[in-house]
DNA sequence: CGATACATGTAAGTAATACTTACATGCGGT
DNA sequence: ACCGCATGTAAGTATTACTTACATGTATCG
């Protein structure tokens, strides 16, 4: 993500080494504000002063207020992509890789609400957004669930008469619905109900299933 | 809505008639606006200048820059609200319903973008938009979904072993992820497909139809 | 060892902008 | 003819994101 200054190492994102101190409260600032206010609420000043450090290396370190807060959302998607690469481990279909990642994303908005804050609330509106890098790593996200779904389609699991990404949109598009009023106002998110409903749900549509004869 | 002064009549939404021509102007200014710039980078001198009337009088008719925003949605929301209505005159079922208001939905989205992009882009990251009238609509929108549901619950074509409201939440969040980015980058909708391509994956599920002898 | 280059940190300043306030004007009703 | 009130106007203010010019510490290199 590089700031203003490429340093060697460290590739840019906050890995917390060899990076300023400032750099770094002024980050973690920003998340602790973000937990009671939104972003449009938080001024410049008040990030600096919680995070001890003066107010003009907000500007040294990323191009401006939204600079800071799209590198905020970009290292919780580091860690989310590692998060999510590592359940994959042990999901042999599709369907199963499908049912993971439901789960782990619904379980990443539950106990990080300022990540689920920045992503479903505090970003789309500003068009700078989709040019960032942080953008990228979203959009990576989602070819990579689509490349899921094409694998489902191959080995027979998925169904091949819809495009794969429309599928990936309404799995993407259903994840979000069931989390944002949660999110919005801070109520508990029952992990494991919320995925298994909403896998079930993608899977076998919400069609009753006509009473025939025998099952399958 | 009411503004600062309730009038009599015209309960309080921009019905055309009543309200005084600087407020039409201006809610028009915004609208126009929206259709290239997004809301945090129009000025309130912007609104003013193109609405050819004074800055003071977006306070004096709407109680903040925001507050004409939400104006602007609701005005768009109650002309959606009577558009879906009509629709509903020849929907038997409750799929049929859903169907309808699925298209509905996402012609809105397609031919109406600066509608599309304020509930999708500009209002979730204001927390008092949730306190507002704008909200109620927009919240009585999903209640009826959520009826229908539970009416095609009632009548055995909607499975009935998860909650209506999950549902809802399936189908509102496919609709959104279905449109948004085409909002997003202004790309054309082709309604008809995406509306049954959505359908068709809501009814009956992403997963592949084992090959059982005979359907149905 | 001293000097230089450079990253980090500081303080004061500026332009823009959302919102306010106090004042003018036109008009309908009595 | 006059009063009340809704509508419209102009100038002002406080806030705030962002800038600029300067200070300090530290590691590198002659």
């Amino acid at each position: 993500m590089g700031s203003t200054t490429t340093k060697k190492g460290a590739s840019g994102s906050t890995g917390k080494s060899n990076l300023p101190p400032a750099r770094l409260k002024l980050a973690a600032a920003m998340r602790q504000l973000l937990r009671t206010k939104d972003f449009n609420s938080i001024t410049t000043a008040e990030i600096s002063r919680t995070a001890g450090a003066n107010e003009a290396l907000i500007y040294r370190y990323f191009k401006d207020k939204r600079g800071l807060l799209h590198q905020v959302l970009y290292d919780y998607l580091l860690e989310f992509h590692s998060e999510i690469q590592n359940e994959f481990k042990a999901a042999p279909g599709a369907l199963d890789k499908l049912r993971c990642l439901v789960r782990a994303h619904i379980r990443m908005y539950d106990s990080n609400r300022v990540f689920a804050k920045i992503l479903l609330l505090e970003v789309r509106n500003y068009p700078g957004y989709f040019e960032s890098a942080t953008y990228r790593l979203v959009k990576n996200y989602g070819k990579m669930v689509t490349e899921i779904v094409r694998e489902g389609v191959a080995s027979g699991e998925i169904r091949g008469d819809i495009p794969p990404f429309r599928i990936r949109d309404l799995i993407l598009g259903g994840i979000e619905h069931f989390c944002i009023s949660a999110v919005i106002f801070s109520h508990e998110i029952s992990v494991a109900a919320t995925a298994g409903q909403l896998c079930d749900l993608l899977f076998k549509g919400i069609e009753a299933v006509p009473k025939t004869g025998r099952g399958v």
